[in-house]
DNA sequence: AATATAGTCAACCGCGGTAGC
DNA sequence: AGCTACCGCGGTTGACTATAT
């Protein structure tokens, strides 16, 4: 029930079309509209079904189509779509004028969706992927994505390189990745928690610094947008609101009011984690001079790669520190 | 140069909704 | 109310092309 038989019934040509048939197509409905698709083949002199003729003509022929590349604004319309209606590319076409749904289908599939993977993005959820134990393997290869920025250069107003931006996102997708696989513990995460010498994920995220003085939180300045770039970070937090907001860190600029000393905490474990100083005392006197140290300077940092990549040989060799 | 592999995208398949009888 | 035909949608396929080996 409900099923057309039209594609049943044999002796219909299949397959891709020929000019000849994309004329004769296009001349009937240009005299006298597609009418009822089921007929129309047999008006048309083409021995195709009706469901043939509608999908050659909604999705190639049309005069309004619009061909080429996406742009970097559909990009974002695309996502941001995507993140509110799913895989609803009829609707999602709605509002990409000139645009098919199965041109988007498509361009999703093939393009947008392994961008958010590799950026560590569940393209399903639009948010952070709770596979955390990939996400770190995979973080030369979320590294790399992060130098993708089609889809954070589309505001001009934006002056913070973009892959610092995507780094930063990064570090706080994972952030929230391992916290909430560790909600139900109140020790490793928690920001009053300060036995930590080593440089585990555990001093690291704890002693995330406050930089709402000297760094704009990437997610605010972009949250303005229209088309918001990567709104599983910003919009969507309000779209998906969370179970348990305790699970949720704050967002990469903290409200606290200890900015100063958690800055230098930071700082000082990101020299700890340079040199692997594993039995330094956090509590002792640092010989850093800088204060206040930019979120970004560390993640733009020339050495950021190393930076990473000491990041992940510390999760290597060290327990996971969360059981679950 | 030949072959294998990966990526792209037009087209098809099959289902759900619904209008009409 | 039940059946049928039709439309539109989303998922999938497979041919074609590009790139790597």
């Amino acid at each position: 029930m409900g099923r057309s038989p039209c594609c049943d019934e044999s002796g219909l040509k299949k397959g891709p079309w020929t000019p000849e048939e994309d004329q004769k197509l296009i001349n009937h409905i240009r005299k006298h509209g597609h009418g009822s698709w089921r007929a129309l083949p047999k008006q048309a002199g083409l021995n195709r079904c009706g469901k043939s003729c509608r999908l050659r003509w909604t999705n190639y022929l049309r005069p309004d189509i619009k061909r080429g590349n996406f742009t970097a604004e559909e990009d974002q319309t695309i996502i941001n779509l995507h993140s509110l209606l799913g895989n609803k590319w009829s609707s999602i076409a709605g509002h990409l004028p000139g645009r098919t749904d199965n041109e988007i289908k498509n361009y999703w599939n093939t393009h947008i969706r392994k961008k958010l993977l590799q950026m560590g993005i569940d393209p399903v959820t639009h948010r952070p992927r709770t596979d955390h134990l990939n996400v770190l393997a995979a973080l030369p290869q979320l590294l790399a994505a992060a130098n993708f920025n089609n889809l954070l250069t589309l505001n001009q107003n934006i002056q913070l390189d973009a892959t610092s931006v995507a780094k930063a996102q990064l570090l706080h997708s994972m952030i929230q990745v391992l916290n909430i696989n560790n909600h139900t513990s109140s020790s490793s995460f928690n920001i009053h928690h300060t036995n930590n010498n080593n440089f585990g994920q555990s001093s690291f995220l704890e002693n995330r610094p406050n930089i709402s003085e000297n760094l704009y939180d990437p997610t605010e300045s972009l949250s303005h947008i229209d088309h918001q770039p990567l709104g599983s970070f910003s919009s969507l937090h309000g779209l998906f609101p969370h179970q348990n907001d305790q699970d949720m860190i704050p967002p990469l600029i903290s409200a606290s009011s200890d900015e100063s000393k958690q800055t230098q905490m930071m700082i000082k474990n990101k020299e700890i984690l340079k040199h692997s100083d594993h039995t330094s005392n956090p509590s002792s006197t640092s010989t850093f001079t800088q204060d206040h140290q930019p979120w970004c300077d560390i993640i733009d940092d020339e050495a950021s790669d190393s930076f990473w990549k000491e990041i992940i040989e510390q999760t290597c060799s060290e327990p996971w520190p969360f059981r679950e």
